[in-house]
DNA sequence: AAACAAGTTGACAATTTGGTCAACTTTTTT
DNA sequence: AAAAAAGTTGACCAAATTGTCAACTTGTTT
């Protein structure tokens, strides 16, 4: 009897098997993102996220235990992205090239996830309660590794001295920004809508000013 | 019969009148926006405002009728602040060293309305639905007319061409961070609290970065 | 096609929550 | 000191909300 046929239809059915779950899963994750991310954890109704994820509450109840169960997916599913753009501050390169291009890929970054970018912001306003001990431990080592570089570059004179930490808040705060306050940032600089472009130009701006500030004088 | 008398004890009665209820109207609202500012209107309940402000529920509800009057009542105690930092961008002044005043004025109100300042980013969050009309439109005013100032001091080649919406965006963000953020800030960057010293830092840090930036070259 | 597993659903119980109220105490006025 | 006004309180109600469940439908395996 042949093993291949018999993992072949197995392998069948677990597709299967997951099809739907994964579909349906995936449905109350994005619901539940979009309402999490304004109204936090305690404000969002689970009747909401069914309603949206177009599943009724049983439904809901049966991929999920409870309200904190989803949330903490949400959390999960958000963590991996944090340090993505992270990446573009390796010691290898040139500072101003690779603070650029991270300034450009964070933005991006908050341009596509808008959702997910003000979850983060909402958790940290309820006191990142929710935010797994490895995540922090995580955030930790990654920041320290990063600003081991801005430092490295400040002793090689490649770029102006500064506090990583203080230049990481400045670069953080201008991308969390764009999508936290889009609505009101909008409505008082009386923009209709911030487009890609108005991203690009952001990028620019940022880039230029932080830039121009920390090249080295010669 | 003593009109001045009257009068006195008249005066007397209102400061009476008013004495108890300001105070724990008071003790509501400062109660109310320390809950809201991290969970905002529906994620808050009202016993925990009245336990926070040490008030029976029910007296709460002597004093506000509703949930959404508490919370619309910290908003309008919230909307006079927003512009007080602002009034360091005047034309007359040298753009260095307003802008300069402008950021250390923001980051010192954020320090000292940290509850504040997380209610405004909370509030914007959920999509600002009750920021009233007025609040909107006089922020927009504020912030066309400190853009011509920018825009003045760039035709006067007193400073280097900028798109003020995003420089906007770049101190405002910076400065909200700090209240928001503290938290994870702390956890990330590896620092114990955010202390006097380091908001002062980070002014320094923001400021000669935006300056070095900004300043036309020679 | 029969048996089984996975997924769906609305009705339901238990708890929480926003808000009310009548009885009560304290403060102020006359 | 008596009357009136302001403030306090816990018990209470109706509505909302979380989570459960048994009956049901759909999909899968043999």
């Amino acid at each position: 009897m042949a093993s291949a046929e018999k993992s072949r239809k197995q392998l069948a059915t677990d597709n299967a098997d997951e099809r739907i779950r994964a579909r349906n899963v995936l449905k109350i994750l994005k619901a539940a993102t979009e309402i999490f991310s304004r109204k936090g954890l305690d404000g969002t109704r689970i009747n909401e996220i069914a309603e949206l994820s177009g599943l009724p509450k049983g439904n809901v109840y049966y991929y999920f235990s409870s309200k904190e169960e989803i949330y903490k997916a949400t959390i999960a599913h958000l963590i991996n992205s944090w340090d993505q753009a992270f990446r573009h501050i390796s010691a290898d390169r040139e500072p101003a090239e690779a603070i650029e291009a991270y300034i450009k890929a964070k933005l991006e970054h908050a341009r596509r996830n808008i959702a997910e970018t003000r979850l983060f912001a909402n958790e940290i306003l309820q006191g990142a309660e929710h935010l797994p001990a490895d995540a922090r431990q995580h955030m930790r080592e990654v920041t320290a590794e990063k600003a081991e570089v801005l430092n490295a570059w400040v002793a090689a004179g490649k770029l102006a001295p500064v506090d990583p930490r203080h230049l990481f808040i400045m670069l953080w705060s201008a991308t969390q920004f764009y999508a936290e306050f889009e609505a009101l940032a909008c409505d008082a600089l009386q923009v209709g809508q911030l487009k890609a472009s108005d991203y690009s130009s952001a990028a620019r701006t940022i880039s230029e000013t932080v830039l121009n500030g920390l090249m080295p004088r010669m």
